[in-house]
DNA sequence: GAACTTTTTTGGATCGATCAAAATTCACCC
DNA sequence: GGGTGAATTTTGATCGATCCAAAAAAGTTC
């Protein structure tokens, strides 16, 4: 099934009907349709490689899974991809999944971009120090990360959630269940994600015109360190707000530690809205991150770079979404 | 960065060079010597469309992500895509991700074999029923699914877990442990993977000599729903072997409502080892799929198909892995 | 109806690799 | 030294779509 064929059967010739496709208002009206129906008689679809060859471009993402680090839950991204394969679709670009290195190494991109194989990337899990951005910019290859740039100087184009706008929500929904002791559990200072969750609750605490002092406990992101690391603050707020789900269940063993009930006696909010969060009991309110949006939006971004590569930077910041559980509202009396 | 550079530099014809790459037991050691040398100086990488143009082939696998049905947690496969990428990188084969509807619909795949987008395909999550596997097989497009093919009469290549395997391990692992009353807690009849998983759990009691009378009850895939299904068997057994973690989970709920515990009183042993199964208190027993070794055997089939195509069809069965937590080991002293 | 635009169509070249077959080089022997 | 056959390298054609420039057709104007 090759373009000459459709030409063929319609009796024009082959530049003809690869304007049909193109730029259809080339065409006069009749040639048009004429063309159209020869070529949907034929079912006809243009051979990629050829296309690709001639154009320069292939139409791909590139996205680089990472091995997950073992006991790690990833946010489960499956949404994310399924969304960022949706949307890359709708725009005529698919995309090519290939195996990074968990240290992003650029040898796969830079492999990948020798090869034509791709046009452009969509990083995820980029950290602080994260090479990729840099390499990327210097090349001019069009990306977008999922995750701001916390290194400041960079500026490519990212779409993120807004931590701070999710703890925040945590602390307004508490606030307005009556506590005022709010606490925030979360990770040492210094990672991007962290330190945005924990501004979002400082803020909003300060909003409320409620207290902060002696109300934020750190731990790393583990289930028991997290239960040592808030036991001592629990003897001095009414509710917990963690900077992730793993945390706020360290909380829930905290809590149980002292014969206290999650959500009946200290309410608990986590962040992620991870598979497990619906499944304890009591169920887990968590703050929910709309990976179908940040899938279409890098896609967005993705687009206007490659059909303006010399544009300023955009970013684009997403409000989670607060998914009120069990923990955090009274149970009904049984 | 083109064969005619390199040729030019190594004093060949573009040929010679091509050779160098895809036979290069037809050269001279001292010309393939030569063509290397310039080869890497250059850093050269094949332009994949011309390539894929000339051969017919484009070196990518197609892998359909479909929509995950809210709540319902696959079974973490981000494991299993990077064990698909990393395999297929080994090959020399990429996997291109694409939006497939939830109901199997093979519009999509057609058009990706249309537009000689993709060479073949790894299908997962083919649910009794599904069209595409004889879709496929009528197209000679080389296949492999992950899940067999429970219609019996279809014989396309298949990779799926043992899921017998796993629950008579866990029997295994319960009767080890002094425990002979133990129940299944499994899914309606009528899914192949839960009646798969039923036999294990029944042939391995068989094989132990002890009653299964009255010991298996069913539920669907639901925390509530399980916790109900299982309370009249919680009085006759002194171990549940559960068909997934959310089954299981519902099994920790029907026992804290007579005030047992998991592990202490009851031992619980689930399946898929999803993320929240090591979170739980008691962490949960739980039968890990080997996702690695999966996407391993996936892409290593598939190679195998597409290099004869007319072969036998293959099936892999890979052994699960039991991985025991407190829920089904007595507690150690506190 | 000639001269000039504007619109539509055509032929030929091209992207970069591989295939098939021809041309060259090499080794060996009489 | 030339002939034979094998090993090695080169030439020319091709995959299928798009770009370019120019030809053909249609439409305007005087």
């Amino acid at each position: 099934m090759t373009l000459a064929l459709v030409a063929q059967r319609a009796g024009v010739s082959v530049q003809t009907v690869s304007n049909a496709l193109n730029s259809p208002d080339l065409l006069a009206p009749r040639t048009l349709a004429r063309v159209n129906e020869a070529l949907s008689e034929l079912d006809y679809r243009p051979h990629q490689a050829a296309r690709s060859l001639r154009t320069r471009s292939s139409r791909l993402i590139g996205y680089g899974v990472q091995p997950m680090p073992a006991g790690v839950s990833t946010p489960v991204h499956d949404d994310f991809l399924h969304a960022l394969s949706d949307s890359a679709d709708r725009a005529g670009y698919r995309i090519l999944l290939f195996a990074a290195s968990a240290d992003g190494e650029a040898d796969r991109y830079d492999e990948l971009l020798r090869e034509h194989s791709v046009d452009a990337f969509v990083l995820s899990n980029t950290n602080r120090g994260d090479k990729r951005p840099a390499w990327l910019l210097k090349r001019d290859v069009p990306f977008v990360a999922f995750g701001r740039s916390w290194s400041a100087r960079e500026h490519g184009d990212w779409v993120d959630v807004d931590g701070a706008h999710g703890t925040a929500a945590a602390v307004g929904h508490l606030v307005a269940a009556g506590h005022r002791r709010i606490a925030f559990l979360g990770w040492p200072r210094g990672s991007g994600v962290g330190d945005d969750r924990a501004r979002g609750w400082r803020e909003a605490m300060r909003e409320h015109a409620l207290p902060t002092r002696d109300l934020r406990v750190s731990s790393v992101n583990d289930v028991d360190a997290a239960r040592e690391a808030v036991a001592p603050v629990l003897a001095r707020a009414t509710a917990v707000v963690a900077a992730s789900d793993t945390l706020a269940l360290g909380c829930y063993r905290a809590l149980r530690d002292r014969d206290l009930s999650p959500g009946r006696d200290v309410a608990v909010v986590g962040f992620d809205d991870s598979p497990a969060a619906a499944l304890l009991a009591p169920a887990l309110s968590s703050v929910r991150q709309p990976l179908r949006e940040v899938g279409r939006a890098c896609i967005g971004l993705l687009m206007d770079r490659i059909s303006a590569p010399g544009g300023a930077a955009q970013h684009v910041l997403l409000p989670p979404e607060l998914v009120v559980r069990e923990s955090s509202v009274p149970l009904p009396p049984a």
